[in-house]
RNA sequence: GGUACCAUAGCUCAGUAGGUAGAGCAACGGACUGAAAAUCCGUGUGUCCUUGGUUCGAUCCCGAGUGGUACCA
């Protein structure tokens, strides 16, 4: 019998969270969450990861796996997801996975090309290049190393190069190599929902989030995780904003009102980016029947897509 | 009730010696292959309060109205 994996997602604060709880439980499976930022235990509060009620309800992977301190990246996901998978899939023939990382999904569903990891130093080298060299550097050494991803790269992201060049490094073969964008044959069915609701009403709950947080001690957590500070975990939204007014950039009201502001771009970013993959069904939140309809393989009758 | 000032983008405001307008913030759209809650790119969205008048032409000048603010009663 082949097996299926329901693929909720949605932008942060739509309420995936209840929505995945509700068809788990229907389904009496367990929920893989696909969040870069939930898997670090330390930050709690910020990322709203999901209550103790909610976790004892039904079983969570990849929420408070990692520490602050550890490396992950979307390979090592994939490659843990599908580990996880083969086992969750020998007790039941249907898992959740939820959460608001479209690239991680994109990796479990989709694969991602291999390309070996790349040393720390070589990182630490790269970065040091486009702090003391500037961008202009990097497009000039990317040229030289892979004049075909030169082509085509977002020549203004130094993100972007950065990763290109560093891996031209590591291997001494050009990035553009290793990418195949091949897609992957994944062993099961997969099933995917996008929740999305009027934006008035997203970003009233974002808004009223990031009160509920402060209240919940979000300013506290960000205190303990201050000396950190410059960890790439750490660098994300309700987190950094905090850190801003620490070190006396702004008052607490504007730091909040930054953590809204930017809450609703990185919501936008979300649903630009689910918006892509032309296989999610979009469907509001409430309508939980439907989706536990088709996350059992029933479509039959009406579906409140929308 | 009287006098003065104001009315332009979602908000705060600028501006046009009369030729249908622009900043900041907010907002909107997009990209995305191992740091992705990251990173990057793009976009003014407007009965210039209403209505008469002057004018080839009014957001701008004049009158009236409406709404607001301040002061005087």
């Amino acid at each position: 019998m082949s097996k299926r994996l329901v693929v909720i997602v949605g932008p942060t604060a739509i309420g995936k969270t209840r929505v995945a709880i509700e068809v788990a439980e229907a389904l009496h499976t367990e929920i893989i969450s696909c969040d870069s930022r939930q898997m670090y235990r330390e930050m709690r509060i910020g990322t709203a990861v999901p209550c103790a009620e909610e976790l004892a309800a039904v079983k969570h992977h990849f929420i408070g796996n990692l520490s602050i301190f550890d490396y992950y990246n979307v390979s090592m996901f994939e490659q843990d997801c599908l580990h996880l998978l083969d086992r969750l899939f020998l007790e039941y023939p249907v898992v959740v996975m939820t959460g608001g990382s479209g690239l991680y999904a994109d990796a479990l569903c989709n694969g991602i090309d291999d390309f070996p990891t790349v040393d720390t130093e070589i990182r630490q080298t790269v970065t040091g290049w486009f702090q003391t060299e500037g961008i202009e550097y990097l497009r000039r050494q990317l040229k030289m190393f892979d004049p075909e991803h030169y082509s085509k790269v977002d020549l203004q992201n130094h993100k972007r190069i950065m990763k290109a060049i560093e891996v031209c490094l590591q291997t001494g073969r050009p990035y553009s190599s290793f990418l195949t964008a091949q897609h992957r044959p994944r062993p099961f069915e997969i099933v995917k929902i996008a929740l999305n609701r009027p934006r008035e009403e997203l970003y009233e709950n974002i808004n009223r989030r990031a009160g509920i947080m402060m209240d919940e001690g979000l300013l506290e957590e960000v205190k303990e995780l201050y000396p950190n500070r410059h960890l790439n975990a750490l660098n994300t939204v309700g987190y950094k904003e905090l850190f801003a007014y620490m070190d006396g950039q702004h008052d607490l009201d504007t730091a909040v009102e930054l953590i809204r502001r930017n809450t609703r771009r990185y919501a936008k970013r979300q649903l630009t980016w689910f918006a892509r993959d032309k296989a999610y069904q979009w469907m509001h939140p409430d309508h939980i029947d439907d989706m536990i309809k088709i996350a059992s393989g029933k479509y039959g009758g009406h579906l409140s897509t929308i």
